[in-house]
DNA sequence: TAGTGGTCTAGACCACGAA
DNA sequence: TCGTGGTCTAGACCACTAA
């Protein structure tokens, strides 16, 4: 027997060099199918176990994606992102012109799921956020963006309880241009916003609901809504598939 | 012996559950060891690999680490980033107050290393953007950016190689207030920006020059930077380590 | 029902790195 | 030197799903 795994990089890794290279070259397109692991344990003598690795590989890099079942297999993953300009969309003539903000950015395409809407205590860097002393009671709006029957976001909004109290914004429709323009009617109109923006892997409940096939990241956005005498108004964390999206923002020196 | 894995959650994946409940609630706080291989064989009474693959699944999710050698283990990660603020830093007033955005951007902690500065063929993507006829050339400056002894950040820029002929973009010290200062100095100052962004996770070159930890993604920030007349002048693909960085956007309506 | 990926074992040996 | 994580095997059985 050949001396296998003395200090070189491992087996797996070189199988997954190999395929990496082929998925690069464009030789395996999206949509392609991988060699399985019957096919990598036979073409490279190594166990089983050997072979998935390799393609757990794959797999956590996003490269490819697996199928069960028959007809089944691993495939070449594609990027088809949507773009959502961070800037543009928040100006007041997109939001008050009777659209809701969301359906600008992606052209009416998404659709919102799972709406609820609670009061709830604050979380404390909510409140934080907020300037609220806890315990603080919160308008909570949670709700999920789904495209072409593919959840994209999740997004929860946190309003001052006392601020949007028997006004629309605690129900869940919201009416024409959504809550900005409810908090306009209330004297509370946002003009600043802050959007502060991190990358990290899924919680599991995070990957079940926006279904994300291993190896795909998410993107943490928090936007706080100031009015103009800078009271913070709002808090919205969305959580969006890395893989759906590009952000974009545009600003003049 | 009983049954095992029926219709359950995998076991690796119940292990994993309960250690990552313990992180989550605290008991397992940044910096402490995670239970390591024996001990989870020992305790779950399963082989190594089933041990393996729970500890597995927290370092794919960015969790923990795992460190060699005796006294090595496995650990829980911790998360203290740096903010970047993507308009703020870019006001004229910054840079052109005689210091460079990115010592601007982390209060001059962060050093440059590794600056190349090289003539080419401009990528396709790089020339669709310039609005150059390929193949055209392109002054290409490379870096990486490394806060206590960590990096960061790996930075390419992109100028058409005819506008910054001669100049001292052509340098590795560009001088005073870096690039676009420069570009000033020849007349066509970036005026406009626009800044896309997405997350993925990282080629294994990446992963390697930023030394990031398995299960950390690469936040890929392409800037593009545009004269008064709408001329690109500038196009600079950021990657960045998600566990070292967040972005702040602040804008009004 | 066939064929794919998914889970698991028991045991072996290697690589690393602080003491 | 020794204890840790890292790699690998040969074989078994399960789960899923299109045909």
């Amino acid at each position: 027997m050949a001396a296998t795994h003395r200090n070189d990089p491992a087996i797996y890794e070189r199988i997954a060099a190999e395929l990496r290279a082929a998925i690069d070259s464009g030789e395996l397109g999206p949509g392609a199918r991988v060699p399985g692991e019957d096919e990598l344990m036979a073409k490279y003598n190594v166990a089983r176990e050997t072979a998935r690795k390799a393609l757990a590989v794959l797999k956590a890099e996003g490269l490819v994606f697996a199928k069960q079942g028959a007809r089944g297999g691993t495939f070449v993953r594609e990027f088809r992102p949507l773009l959502r300009d961070g800037i543009k969309r928040l100006s007041a003539r997109q939001w008050g012109s009777g659209r809701s903000i969301w359906e600008i950015d992606l052209d009416g395409r998404p659709k919102t799921e799972d709406v609820t809407v609670t009061v709830e205590d604050a979380p404390t860097w909510v409140a934080r956020i907020l300037e609220l002393d806890p315990p603080a009671r919160v308008c909570v709006r949670s709700r999920r963006y789904v495209v072409e029957d593919k959840p994209v976001m999740l997004a929860t909004s946190y309003l001052p309880a006392d601020l949007v109290a028997g006004s629309r914004i605690m129900e869940v429709d919201t009416g024409e241009g959504g809550i900005y323009a409810r908090l306009k009617d209330l004297g509370h109109e946002p003009k600043h916003f802050r959007e502060d923006i991190r990358a990290r892997m899924p919680r599991p409940e995070e990957a079940e609901r926006l279904r994300l096939h291993p190896g795909t990241p998410v993107v943490v956005i928090v936007r706080t809504a100031y009015t103009e005498d800078g009271r913070a108004v709002e808090v919205n964390e969305m959580t969006l598939d890395a893989w759906a999206y590009v952000l974009r923002y545009e600003f003049d020196s």
